[in-house]
RNA sequence: GGGGGAAUGUCCCGAGCGGCAAAGGGGGCGGACUGUAAAUCCGCUGGCUAUGCCUUCGUAGGUUCGAGUCCUACUUCCCCCA
């Protein structure tokens, strides 16, 4: 591998995004040329996407900024009704039509983020597969497609192995999923001259189907390129907190929490996020990477106020900064906490501090039960003081004088409870 | 087609003579120590209208005062013979 000519590959090889890719030369030329159109595939299995999902957005964003070629996303509306066995024990349950475009609607918004879409040169768009996969007729395709691929070999995928050796059932529908992103593959080629899949490394078998499809259907040279699977330091899979993913959409995470997210960053991953997530100049991350000790934090004030601009908004992350400033730094009550309303009357009556905690109002523990553990092992407080007795009770006088009661979760989580 | 084995706490791995909310890990969460880090140590790790009640051991039945444990059928997987 030749060092890279083009922008694109020298950003992407400096940061650290890429895992592996087909033919390291082959993309650097049509990166250098500006006719690497690139298209990246997403389930619509929730929501919302996750920071997992981030990498390879953030490769769009460098694609388009670097004038590389034209971003594509891929909404998987129609492969997501087969579902994608990679890296599952089990298969997912499978979603229904409808659960499937209303995560799709919830999904498109993030990219915007990150990509500009139009109808520009290098501008984005965005396509669903279920416009093309849903028309397939089955003995046309079988004839068409499924001849040019061999079970012997699908067999030994990562994807379908795994699914095997564990003993684990693999359902015919599963099975063929990646001849489905195969297809994809060579169709976006068809419509838009797609010459580059991106993904996560675990997509590369997958990726790899679909070029193999492309030249037996010849179709122009297509290229692979895909990106590390993100864990920590300390090796955990990367993208769980407490309350499950860290997900992007702000009604799902509050740009307060991802703020939160980044900030937790673990010393031995400052420099690695901060090439990866932020679009901070690599003399700048170099600086805060060189910072030790305690001084590390200031590194991960920038990751987590960077990262949450990419995707909030400055102005949001900025107050997330300042909210987490006056918390943790002034241990003073910051207004700009996550809030919950209450009714006064509510108070007045009394509320029970392990249901203030529970699901019904602070969310901050997921059960009664989990809240009265939490009592006994000293994580609970409330406007700063810990709870002892979980029959406690939260009345009007505990609040405070700016109107409300400051719940706390261990050091890290808090809520504000405001009567109404 | 015949024979033998396996499935356990809705995160994972895994023990479990008929009295079991079920050993032990890993992971996760909380506490201590720190720097809102890592490492380490301690505690917790099914739900609830809570000295009690309810739901859990592949699925569905049965035996029993009582079943994760015994019986029957089914599902999925592994091994051996054909």
């Amino acid at each position: 591998m030749n060092a890279p000519r083009s922008e694109f590959l020298k950003v992407l090889t400096e940061r650290g995004y890429i895992h592996q890719t087909s033919d390291f030369d082959g993309i650097d030329t049509a990166a250098l040329e500006g006719r690497l159109t690139t298209y990246v595939g997403y389930d619509c299995t929730g929501p919302s996407l996750h920071v997992g999902h981030l990498l390879s957005i953030m490769m769009l964003h460098w694609l388009q900024k670097t004038g590389a070629g034209k971003p594509i996303t891929l909404m998987g509306g129609g492969t997501t009704r087969v579902g994608d066995p990679s890296g599952k024990d089990e298969s997912r349950k499978l979603l229904t039509v409808e659960q499937i475009e209303d995560n799709k609607t919830s999904i498109k918004g993030v990219f915007s983020r990150f990509i500009a879409f139009g109808e520009g040169k290098t501008d984005a768009v965005m396509v669903d597969n279920a416009e093309w996969l849903t028309k397939l007729n089955y003995i046309e395709f079988l004839r068409d497609v499924g001849r040019h691929f061999s079970v012997n070999r699908m067999l030994s995928f990562d994807s379908v192995k795994l699914r095997l050796e564990r003993e684990h059932e693999l359902s015919f529908l599963e099975f063929n999923y990646m001849i489905l992103q195969a297809y994809d593959f060579v169709e976006l080629h068809k419509r838009y001259g797609t010459i580059l899949q991106m993904g996560g490394s675990d997509q590369w078998g997958n990726i790899v189907n679909g070029i193999d499809l492309g030249r037996r259907q010849g179709t122009a040279q297509l290229y692979a390129l895909t990106c590390p699977l993100l864990t920590t330091a300390s090796g955990a899979k990367m993208g769980k907190t407490a309350s499950g993913a860290v997900w992007l959409n702000a009604d799902m995470l509050s740009p307060y929490d991802y703020w939160q997210f980044w900030r937790n960053t673990e010393d031995a991953d400052v420099v690695r996020f901060l090439k990866l997530f932020t679009t901070l100049p690599l003399d700048e991350v170099d600086r805060l990477g060189a910072l030790q000790g305690a001084e590390i934090n200031e590194a991960k004030k920038a990751l987590a106020t960077e990262a949450t601009a990419l995707l909030h908004g400055r102005e949001a992350a900025e107050l997330a900064a300042e909210t987490a400033r006056k918390t943790f730094e002034q241990g003073a009550l910051a207004e700009t906490l996550p809030t919950v309303e209450i009714a006064s009357g509510q108070l007045e009556e009394g509320l029970g501090v392990l249901a203030a905690f529970g699901p019904d109002y602070a969310k901050l523990v997921p059960s009664m039960s989990e809240a009265r553990r939490q009592v006994k092992s000293g994580g609970l407080k409330v406007n700063d003081q810990t709870v002892t007795d979980d029959r406690g009770v939260l009345k009007l006088s505990d609040l405070t004088a700016e109107g409300v009661i400051k719940l706390s979760f261990g050091k890290k989580k808090h809520v504000l409870l405001r009567a109404v």
